[in-house]
Order: structure tokens, then sequence, then C-alpha cells
DNA sequence: TGTATATATTCTTATATAGTTATATACTAT
DNA sequence: ATAGTATATAACTATATAAGAATATATACA
């Protein structure tokens, strides 16, 4: 098994990918797609968003291999690419869980 | 166990600790420390940053939970708060080597 | 007390980007 | 071709923040 280097630039690029899971807006939007495919307007429905903001959300979800597309017709479908990104963000919601449990633990107690 | 109900706020709180991870200074921090614990000047010394910016890096990862801090004397020393952070960031960092591997074999073939 | 050192904070500048509006593109159907 | 619909893009504004310079704070020690 071959390990990455922590070159600036591996740096560059594993910062980049958090950082698009660093918006509210595109955690919401891999949370829509937890139930399957959806076309961009099923989305903008779904959060509320506005269109063109959508649009570009999930442009970058694709552009760094988070999402899948698929255009059929006018519509373009959108699914999650693999399990691995939800996985992450349920790893990252167990961690802030813990830190609450601990915060309340330490004001009740 | 309780599910954390994806509400406004934990969104905002989920997204911000992945944005915290979302800057590859913060992330070659984080590196230094798989070592064990440094002082702010160590990490300064090996990183190459900015006193003040090494500082505030670190100040960024402790507010958030990701790193512990423990003063003597004049010296603050630093270490990862858990192992956690440093499997998400190897997920992180293998989704990415995948993904180089894909693009270099589509290029190849 | 005064001096030296380690770290934190404040202020500023430069840059990135989220969201909005308006417009463009791509496709379908008549 | 023309009209209608779904999505993408461009241009703009507002906001956040990384990095550096200067200064402040805190601790140790003579």
């Amino acid at each position: 098994m071959t390990r990455l280097t922590l070159t600036p630039e591996v740096l560059m690029m594993v910062a980049e990918r958090f950082k698009v899971l660093g918006e509210p807006a595109r955690l919401q939007i891999l949370n829509c797609l937890r139930g399957g495919e959806l076309t961009v307007g099923e989305i903008v429905d779904a959060t509320g968003f506005g269109q063109a903001n959508a649009s570009k959300h999930l442009n970058i979800l694709r552009s760094i291999g988070f999402v899948h597309r698929r255009k059929q017709g006018l519509f373009v479908y959108h699914s999650l690419a693999d399990k691995g990104v939800l996985q992450m963000c349920e790893t990252m919601c167990g961690r802030l869980e813990a830190d609450m449990r601990r915060r309340d633990k330490l004001l009740a107690g």
C-alpha cells in the first residue's frame, strides 16, 4: 500500500474536499440524496434554495466527486457517488453529539 | 441510540467542524501532532508558519475540540484530542488517492 | 523591579465564496 | 421555426477569513 506523501499540493487537495463539506447547504443536499437520485428542481423544492444556488452547490459536489450526475432529457438527476461521504458526515455528527453530551454533563454536574 | 435531528443549527455545527479541516495549514498542524504534543514554537518551526498565524490556527483547532492544550510555565503544549480526527483525515486521503488512481488509469487507458 | 521569552490578540489587507438576479443554454413539443 | 421548461452561467454584493505586522499579555528569572 503506497502512502500518499503530504506535499503542499496533497494537503490542498484534501483540504479542498473537507471545505466542500464545510457548508451547511451542501450537507443538506447530501442528506436529501440519501433517499436516492433527485433532479435539481426536486432538490430546490426539498431545500428551499434558489435554483441558481442549488445548481452551483451541485456542481461543486460533483466536481469533487461526491455526487454523480445523469442527464436525461431536460432533467439532470443527481445521486451520491458512494456511501463514503455519508459515512464521514455520520462520523462528524457522532463527534458533535459526544461534544454536546459532554457539555451538557458539565453544566448539569 | 438517539439520532441527531438535522436542524439548521446542527447542520451549521457539523459544517463548522468540516470547515476547520478545510484548511491546509490546519491539516499540516494536525499532521505534526501525530508524533505527540508540541509547543506553539515547535509547530512554528516545523511548519514555517508565522507565530501569530500558528497561534490562531491552534486556537481554532482547540475551540472545536480537535486539539488539547496544556500550559506549563511559558510554554503551551498542544496535542491531538483523540484519534478520530486523524482517522477522518486518513479516510479523506484515501478518497483522494482513489480519485487520482482512477484519473491516471483513464489517462493511461 | 526590570528584562527576556513564549504566546495571544488586534488591526489591516487581500482573497474567496455564498446568495441573488438576470440571462443563456439545452432539450422537448407543437 | 417557435414556445415552454429545466438547468447552467455571469455579474454583482455582502460576508468571512487567512496571513502579516504590531502590540499586548503572561510567566520566569536576574
